[in-house]
DNA sequence: ATCGTTCTACTAAAGTTTTAGATTTCTAAA
DNA sequence: TTTAGAAATCTAAAACTTTAGTAGAACGAT
């Protein structure tokens, strides 16, 4: 049981939990789901799968609640995610997936001299 | 019926003929698929399934033959996955995503000025 | 025209994901 | 310590995806 992958629902509760950036029972999840919202029960049964995926754990809060919290990071799994985007839409190659965006879109010039400097960072340093 | 999106069985198959880059029957795709191969007819319903959605259309070949043909081009669902993964993981950021990726992996002097020649060119000409 | 082959169409089973009702358990209050 | 309410767990139905067998149609060869 490694390097699992996200369905979209359960996508869904982690950008939540990422977002509120501390532990979380089922209703604080709930509370930020768009209307309309999904069961009780609907929310609680993802907590427990990503539980049983490795991706959150919980503790006893107040009374008998579970606070969930994540164990893998926003940042882990976007590379682990990105990694797969790159190789099944641009070959495997980052000059290829990197330019398709900067040329994809409108960008400010404030913009591209942001991006200008991260990639001159990436020059090797003498 | 609007903005559908693959799955991964269906994403396998629109690969082959986007790769072939000609229209091709089942047995054309079939041949394109690594061992173990599915079922013939497996690949049947996948074309049968992405003409329903609209990303494939066909016309009668050889015989009885059906020669499908990509009608939604690699370019354009690449964009929409993009969209859809920029969204999703970098809050819809173009500069996050761009420098999560820049900032990533190992680039050569060669690459990282490619890069930056792509970029500059969205610099508003004047 | 018939026969066998090969292809498509139909159908459905198996697997996975999403959803949530019903039941049980726990806690806090009286 | 009983009990009402809220929360967790259990269970399963519904929806979607993947896979492929079977039937039936169409073609080409005889």
């Amino acid at each position: 049981m490694k390097n699992q992958s996200l369905t979209k629902s359960e996508m869904q509760v982690m950008n939540i939990l990422w977002d509120l950036g501390r532990g979380a029972c089922v209703n604080d999840v709930l509370a930020r789901y768009d209307e309309p919202r999904p069961a009780y029960t609907t929310v609680a049964t993802f907590l427990k799968i990503l539980e049983q995926k490795g991706f959150v754990e919980h503790r006893k809060g107040q009374g008998k609640l579970l606070i969930y919290s994540p164990l893998m990071t926003r940042e882990r799994y976007r590379r682990q995610v990105m990694d797969d985007v790159k190789q099944t839409f641009f070959g495997g190659s980052l000059t290829s997936l990197i330019s398709f965006f900067a040329k994809s879109e409108q960008l400010s010039d404030a913009e591209i001299d942001e991006l200008i400097d991260i990639i001159k960072q990436k020059k090797t340093n003498y």
